[in-house]
DNA sequence: TGCATACCTGCGTGGTTGTGCAGCTATGCA
DNA sequence: TGCATAGCTGCACAACCACGCAGGTATGCA
């Protein structure tokens, strides 16, 4: 097990196997990007009680979720968009409302995991 | 079900009943924070690897992590400040050698989570 | 005592992000 | 045509954060 990239297998270090066992646990640096940015888009209280919100009632309005999270429409109007974008959440416009719902399975896996925390 | 505050009461909403489900699937702002503060911890691509090599690999030095996660030692060690501020993980000093393990249990189950997706 | 190692801290910086405000578009109704 | 509603966007501001660099502390060895 030489995992130790080249620019860096000079180094000293203090328990030299371990090293490529902590290498293996990383694994593949875009797949820890990945997940990064999923936690990202969960580490906002807002955008997570839209999300929450989302997740349990099914498509939802923008007015009605600024009416139930207390955060005013642009704020929503913007989290939404951010969300759509990394294609959390998808928009269906019915003349001039706009619901949104959760297509992300990855992230509904993720929301399910915290309502098993606390009801 | 009169879960609207009486501060946005009076706002017009479009699906009455379902902004009420709404307040009840996002329960309580406190839940919401904490998750939200645990998502922020992992939200970042280093912190996160420095967590998949603490929980996989058990207890790990500073300098290791370094070499392992292609960081600098201050950039792990701030880093390891953080998650150790934070409750996440905890240092145990043998000489002048520094490991850090994960202590937190919502983590863990976070970093299972992510390693049951892909290996 | 001198020196190298392992780790920590402070400082300054650049980049990112959440927010409020104001204004715009588009739909529906009278 | 006029007006209210639902939603979207741009801009400017402030706050935060991760990072690199330089320097500091503490341990261990010769």
């Amino acid at each position: 097990m030489h995992l130790v990239p080249p620019d860096r297998a000079n180094r000293r270090s203090i328990d030299g196997h371990r090293v490529c066992e902590a290498i293996a646990a990383i694994g593949d640096a875009d797949r820890v990007r990945t997940w990064a940015g999923r936690f990202s888009l969960l580490a906002d209280a807002n955008r997570l009680a839209l999300l929450f919100a989302l997740h349990r009632t099914g498509p939802l309005a923008v007015s009605d979720l600024a009416i139930a999270t207390g955060m005013n429409d642009p704020a929503v109007s913007q989290a939404l968009r951010l969300l759509r974008a990394a294609g959390v959440v998808e928009r269906h416009k019915e003349g001039r409302v706009a619901r949104y719902r959760v297509v992300d399975e990855d992230i509904r896996r993720l929301l399910e995991h915290c309502a098993a925390d606390t009801g």
